[in-house]
This record gives structure tokens, C-alpha cells and sequence, in this order.
DNA sequence: AGCACGCCGACT
DNA sequence: GTCGGCGTGCTC
């Protein structure tokens, strides 16, 4: 890692955590050398901050009498240049002022100082006057001459800490200062080597010839559920630990995703240092510290793992690439898959995007050759893809009243008769998705957002989805008066429930959401139960559809697999596809024959199709050419501003205000989409959908909007989604 | 983003 | 009479 040299001027830009589009400047006090890089504590207003050195000159601009010092220099290894080309970089792209970025990298407390030593001893010449069992024991396994820590020492040899101390009163120990213990043990690439089957051992080798040879490379780590990916990528891992280089593996959500972390620690002997949102502070500041400095070898984390400061990073794995948590949607907007890449490409190293279903960008990038693409098309050992077939819910639907079909309530039976678990899959949380009076017809609305209310009967609420306003279920409706007449309008898990116990009463069945009450906890306790066989029909909701093996289940029912479809999002088929394509992959993990039956009206459809016959290729195709045909934005020029402002009325009139204000011409503003107004952290938001040709014209434009466009000033907020996801 | 300053309602 | 709401403006 070239060093940077000392700034030669006596003032210095510094990049500090304010919106403001480039770095302030500060004076640097006599004595004080900085570079680059350096973090720094500076005066700020009435508070101290840390910010970073930057590169450059500072500008001439600033009146000299404004001008403070830098407080203190932080003891910590600088940003690397690699780091803050990636900051500029996000921050150009994302439209966020680079002070902003650099906060996401600094949002650690007090990492910046190294942590304190920890008192230890180590062994002298010195005998004891007095023997005994105890103290040879303790004397024994010090003689490696290597610093202790008194509890250490006394728990390996299995004596107390007054024979230790008693040892140290003798003269037999001198106190010293003991490096603080690392967050993570080394991960040893040798440590278990795996067994892979042929398919596996091919990926792997594509997988790892680029880590070797060093330098940028993008795989597409493409495989059928249970391919055993996991395990592929685990060798990319050890090949860059063995060029003695860090790994970072990006997870969607590192809660859920526990059985990675053990699966790492069969393989590597150790588990990986942790990152996300629910480490305490105390654990971030180490855990930032360490990789800081390098002691830390490989870090599993969220999305935010991606802003820490590696030293020489070798290699990031982004697994579950399409998984939409990857997208950060408050402060600063950014897809940390895209800036995964961006990092690798920046910082020279690999990056492999690992899914069973990639994002169809992805896909896109793969076969234009801008990433390679390893595919695994079998499951691993015995496991066999489940047989899959649509029902088509014109030709044979349910009874008057009920949401499952014949053929879909014959095989739950069948799979009942045989001992074994069903599954039905509805993505939709409560009892009904709307609630309206018979009499009247008053539909039942949030009076934050516009969204419709959605019954819980079970919890007695009419609750809104959007932002968490919940109201108790009227007896009258507040429109007409007319006592228990409010209907509910198409099902939700619970409505489903009810019809599995009056279609199966004697079965065992559980409803599993993640507004159960009782928590994870109840949860995980519930998944236990599963898992054991103590349940024969399991309905849920997405929840399901995330890591969790159920080795009885054999019948997985999707209730309505259309659900997704309908909202406008552009990537519904999509969102479609990969939800139907994890959950019906739940089947069949442990070679029983399984199926999948999915109820829907629209059995010709590309991502039905897709799901049946297990053709991706077909969709991926499919897919690529609506975008090149403009039924759906095409790559890279979607993008949506964001208005938010402390009240609906504010947030509406401004978003249309400002697509008033836009010019025609090559880029065009859509209007409010699906759910416009989504109340996130007590500010509504509305959202302004923008289409452009080339990707450099789109900036300038929405930069133009941000900045430039009239609007009044007040409580409103615009910021700017380059390429979202989703509409929400 | 923070944080202070500053001007108008309900309360120990 | 004060406490405190959040609108407005500034930070090298």
C-alpha cells in the first residue's frame, strides 16, 4: 500500500459529516503531522466531530479568520486511497454530499484510538519457594514464555486465581501490557477441507483462478437451491486467506442468517467477525477497529460492512445478491450490491454475486461479459428439485367463500394421509387486505397514508401495512352507523387458517408472520416445533421462505402467486419469480419426493411459466428483451426523487410542484406511483419516478432538481434513488 | 446532519 | 409570569 506523504500545507481540507458538497478547511497545529486519510477530531460549531483529511488543496475561498484548528489526531491508521476514491465515488453516483458518506464510514464512537491493553503476566526466572500441585500445573503452561491474563491462566490449568496470584506475589510473574484480545480467532483456510461434489469442484475453481491472479474481477455465482453455493464460495474465501488478504461477506439480514455463520466456522475453525445494526457500540467500535488495523482476517455483515475500512481486501461475496435488503432507502441512497462491485473495482479485487435467482441486472451484466457466470444447475447430494405445477384457478376454483383450490385441498390431504408437512404460502399478513361496509360501501383507509386498512382479527385491529397506524375494529361504520355490517375483502394467512381448520380439523396447524405475537423468541420456539414434525400444516407468510430446512415438508402451496404482480412495481415479475422460486425450494431438501402447487389466473405468465418448468433462461430472456422493448425501464436509467416532508399535504403538493417544474424533453418525471405516500420516521414521502437516456444527462437533471428547483423552503427534503428497486 | 437561536401556546 | 414546541439558519 503506497504511503501518502504529508500534506504540505499548514491548512487542510477536511471532510466533515455535514451535507456541505466539499470539504472545510482546517489548520493544522504545530507539531501535528497529517496525511490523507487521517482521522481527525475538529471543532465544528459548538461540537467536536470527526472528520477526514482529504485530498487536494483546499479551496482559497474561506475567509482566514474563520479558519480553527485541527483538535487531535487520531492514532489510527488512516483511510487508504482505495477508501476515499470509493467515498467520492458513492457519493457522486448516489447525488449525497461526500461528508455524508464519510459519516457512514466514521459512525463508530470511539474506534479511532486504539483500545487500551489489557494487564497480563509473563513468566520470570523466579522459582516459588513453595510447590504445589496447583502452582506446577499453572507454572507449567506459562513456561511458553508468552503474556497470560490472570483469569486465562487460571482457567487453562484449572485452579484458581489466588494460586496465580499467589505465583505473582512470589516474583514468579512479571505484570505487563497484553495486546486486546482480537474480536474473531484467525480463520485457517486448511482448517476443514470440504467435500465437494464434481459441479461444486468446477465452480470452485472458476471461483478461486481469479482471486489468485489478483486484480478486479465480477463473478455471478448462479445455482439451483441447494447446489451447495455456500460451500463453492467458501474456497474463494480460503484461496484470498491464503494470498493473506481480508474477506468480507455481505449477508441480507445477518440475523436470519446464523446457519452461514456456523457453516463458516466448520470450515475456517473459527467464526467470522461480526457486522450489523445489533452489535452493541462496544463491539462496534472493536470490530471497526480490528479490521482497521487488520487483525481482523474476514468480516460477515450487513449491507453497512461494505463502509468499513478494510486495508487489503482481497475479495466480497454478496450473497443472496437480488435480495432487496441489500438497498439502503433513508439518508444516503445506495444498492450495496452495485457499490460491492464498485469497491472491488476501485480497491482491485473479486467480488462474487451469489444467488439461485439473480437480479436481472445481474443476470444482464453476466451474459453481456461484464461478469463472469459460474452456474451449478444440480442440488447437492440426494436432494431433488420438487415437481412443480400451476393450478389454474379459472378452471378449478375454490368453493364459494374460500381461497384454496380442489387439487391444492386434495394434495394437503394426501400429504396429511402420508404423515408428512404442507406448506401454504400467501404473502399477506392478517385477516383481510380490506375491509368495507356492506351498506354504504366506506372502505376502510390509513389517515396517515392511502392505504387500506388491513383487518387483524386475531389481534381485534384494523392496522395499515404502510406506516404502523393500527385502530380497533368498529362495531358500526363510522360512515353510516349501520351496526356489523363491515365485510373483508380477499384473505390474508389468517383468513387461510380459518379455512385449513374448518377443511382439516384435526390437523395441526400454525400461522407464522412476523407480526406474531411473542416475538422472535415465539418464533424461533415455533420453527423448533416445525421442524420437529409437531405441525402438519404450516401457513405463512415471506418469513418462511428464508433459510429455514423443514425435512418432513413435501407439499408447498402458493395461495396467490398473482399477489405480487399487480402493484405497478416494474420488477414484479421479477420479485415474482425469485419469491415463488425460495419458496417452493423449501420442499424436498432431503430427497423425499416433494411438490409444489401454485394457484393462479394467469398460468401463461413469464414468471409462471418460469417457476413450472424451471427454465430461468427463458425468463432472464424474457425479461431483457421488455426492457429493451421499454414495456419496462430499460438498465441503468431508472431513477425516482424523493420528497419528504413532515406532513402528507406538504409532501403531495411539493412532489407535484416538482414534476410541474421539470422540462419535457428526453426525461420524463412519472407521476406519484403505486403508494406514493409512505410514512418512514414521521416524514411522509412521495415519490417521483424519472426515466433519461444517458446516465450522465440523468444526473445533471436530478441534480438540477434537488438543487436548483423552485420549491419552498420549509420542512421538505428532496433527495434522489438512482435505479430503486422496487417502488417502495 | 446536529445544534442553537428565536418567537408563540398551556402550565408547574 | 415561565417551559417548550419546532421553523430557520449556520457550521471551515
Amino acid at each position: 500500500m503506497p504511503s501518502d506523504s504529508p500534506h504540505p500545507s499548514r491548512v487542510v481540507p477536511v471532510l466533515v459529516p455535514t451535507p456541505s458538497e466539499r470539504p472545510y478547511s482546517y489548520v493544522v497545529p504545530d507539531g501535528m503531522a497529517v496525511v490523507p486519510g487521517s482521522i481527525v477530531a475538529i471543532p465544528l460549531g459548538p461540537r467536536l466531530v470527526a472528520g477526514v483529511v482529504w485530498d487536494g488543496v483546499t479551496a482559497d475561498t474561506v475567509d482566514p479568520v474563520k479558519l480553527r484548528a485541527i483538535e487531535h489526531l487520531y492514532e489510527c491508521p488512516p483511510l487508504t486511497r482505495e477508501m476515499r476514491r470509493f467515498i467520492d465515488w458513492v457519493a457522486r453516483y448516489t447525488l449525497t454530499a461526500p461528508g455524508m458518506v464519510a459519516r457512514m464510514v466514521l459512525r463508530v464512537p470511539a474506534a479511532f484510538d486504539p483500545e487500551p491493553p489489557m494487564p497480563g503476566l509473563r513468566r520470570t526466572t523466579a522459582e516459588p519457594e513453595r510447590m504445589t500441585a496447583a502452582r506446577g500445573r499453572v507454572l507449567e503452561l506459562a513456561r511458553d514464555g508468552f503474556g497470560w491474563t490472570r483469569s486465562g491462566l487460571a482457567h487453562a490449568a484449572g485452579v484458581s486465581v489466588s494460586v496465580v496470584d499467589g505465583l505473582a506475589k512470589a516474583g514468579c510473574f512479571d505484570e505487563i501490557a497484553l495486546p486486546p484480545p482480537p474480536v474473531a480467532a484467525a480463520p485457517d483456510p486448511e482448517f476443514s477441507a470440504a467435500t465437494l461434489s464434481d459441479d461444486q469442484t468446477h465452480a470452485a475453481e472458476a471461483l478461486c483462478a481469479p482471486v489468485e491472479a489478483g486484480g478486479y474481477a465480477a463473478t455471478l455465482l448462479e445455482g439451483v437451491t441447494g447446489s451447495g453455493k455456500t460451500e463453492v464460495y467458501f474456497e474463494a474465501v480460503a484461496a484470498a486467506l491464503k494470498q493473506g488478504r481480508q474477506v468480507l461477506v455481505m449477508l441480507p439480514e445477518i440475523a436470519l442468517t446464523q446457519s452461514v455463520l456456523e457453516r463458516f466456522h466448520d470450515r475456517f475453525g473459527a467464526p467470522p467477525a461480526e457486522w450489523h445494526s445489533d452489535l452493541s457500540p462496544k463491539m462496534r467500535e472493536r470490530v471497526w477497529r480490528q479490521v482497521a488495523d487488520g487483525r481482523v482476517r474476514v468480516v460477515a455483515g450487513a449491507r453497512s460492512a461494505l463502509f468499513l475500512p478494510f486495508r487489503e481486501l482481497g475479495l466480497i461475496v454478496v450473497d443472496e445478491e437480488h435480495d432487496p435488503a441489500y438497498k439502503q432507502e433513508d439518508r444516503v441512497f445506495y444498492h450495496a450490491r452495485d457499490m460491492a462491485v464498485v469497491r472491488a473495482h476501485i480497491g482491485g479485487c473479486s467480488v462474487i454475486l451469489s444467488s439461485a435467482t439473480p437480479s436481472v441486472e445481474t443476470r444482464y451484466n453476466a451474459e453481456a461479459g461484464r461478469y463472469g457466470h459460474v452456474r451449478m444447475e444440480r442440488r447437492y447430494a440426494e436432494a431433488a428439485l420438487p415437481d412443480l405445477k400451476a393450478v389454474d384457478m379459472r378452471r378449478t376454483p375454490p368453493a364459494r367463500g374460500g381461497f384454496l383450490s380442489p387439487p391444492l385441498l386434495k394434495a394437503v390431504e394426501q400429504t396429511l394421509e402420508r404423515g408428512e408437512q404442507s406448506l401454504l404460502f400467501l404473502n399477506r399478513r392478517g385477516y383481510a387486505p380490506l375491509t368495507l361496509c356492506r351498506v354504504c360501501g366506506h372502505r376502510f383507509q390509513c389517515p396517515d397514508c392511502s392505504a387500506w386498512l388491513v383487518e387483524h382479527r386475531f389481534r381485534g385491529q384494523l392496522m395499515c401495512h404502510h406506516c404502523g397506524h393500527h385502530e380497533p375494529v368498529p362495531q358500526a361504520c363510522p360512515e353510516c352507523g349501520t351496526l356489523d355490517h363491515l365485510v373483508a375483502c380477499g384473505p390474508g394467512i389468517e383468513r387461510i387458517a380459518e379455512e385449513v381448520v374448518q377443511r382439516f380439523p384435526d390437523a395441526r396447524a400454525l400461522v407464522l408472520s412476523s407480526d406474531m405475537l411473542g416475538g422472535v423468541k415465539r418464533l424461533r420456539l415455533e420453527l423448533e416445533a416445525v421442524e420437529k414434525g409437531d405441525v402438519d400444516i404450516v401457513i405463512g407468510t415471506q418469513l418462511v421462505a428464508k433459510g429455514h430446512n423443514f425435512p418432513n415438508m413435501t407439499l408447498v402451496g402458493v395461495v396467490d402467486a398473482d399477489l405480487g404482480l399487480a402493484n405497478g412495481d416494474p420488477r414484479a415479475a421479477e420479485r415474482t419469480f425469485q419469491l415463488l422460486s425460495q419458496v417452493t425450494g423449501r420442499a424436498g431438501r432431503t430427497g423425499k419426493k416433494s411438490q409444489g402447487l401454485i394457484q393462479t389466473f394467469q398460468p401463461e405468465h413469464p414468471a409462471m411459466r418460469a417457476i413450472v418448468s424451471g427454465d430461468a433462461q427463458a425468463f432472464y430472456e424474457n425479461q431483457i428483451a421488455e426492457r429493451e422493448r421499454g414495456h419496462l425501464p430499460p438498465f441503468g436509467r431508472l431513477a425516482a426523487i424523493i420528497v419528504s416532508a413532515a406532513s402528507r399535504a406538504e409532501a403531495e403538493m411539493h412532489g407535484r410542484a416538482l414534476r410541474a417544474a421539470a422540462p419535457a424533453g428526453d426525461i420524463m418525471v412519472l407521476g406519484p406511483a403505486e403508494a406514493p405516500l409512505a410514512l418512514i420516521r414521521g416524514r411522509h414521502r412521495f415519490r417521483l419516478l424519472v426515466h433519461g437516456p444517458q446516465r450522465a444527462d440523468m444526473q445533471a437533471f436530478l441534480r438540477r432538481m434537488i438543487t436548483d428547483a423552485p420549491r419552498p423552503r420549509g420542512s421538505v427534503r428532496v433527495s434522489v434513488d438512482i435505479d430503486p428497486q422496487s417502488f417502495l
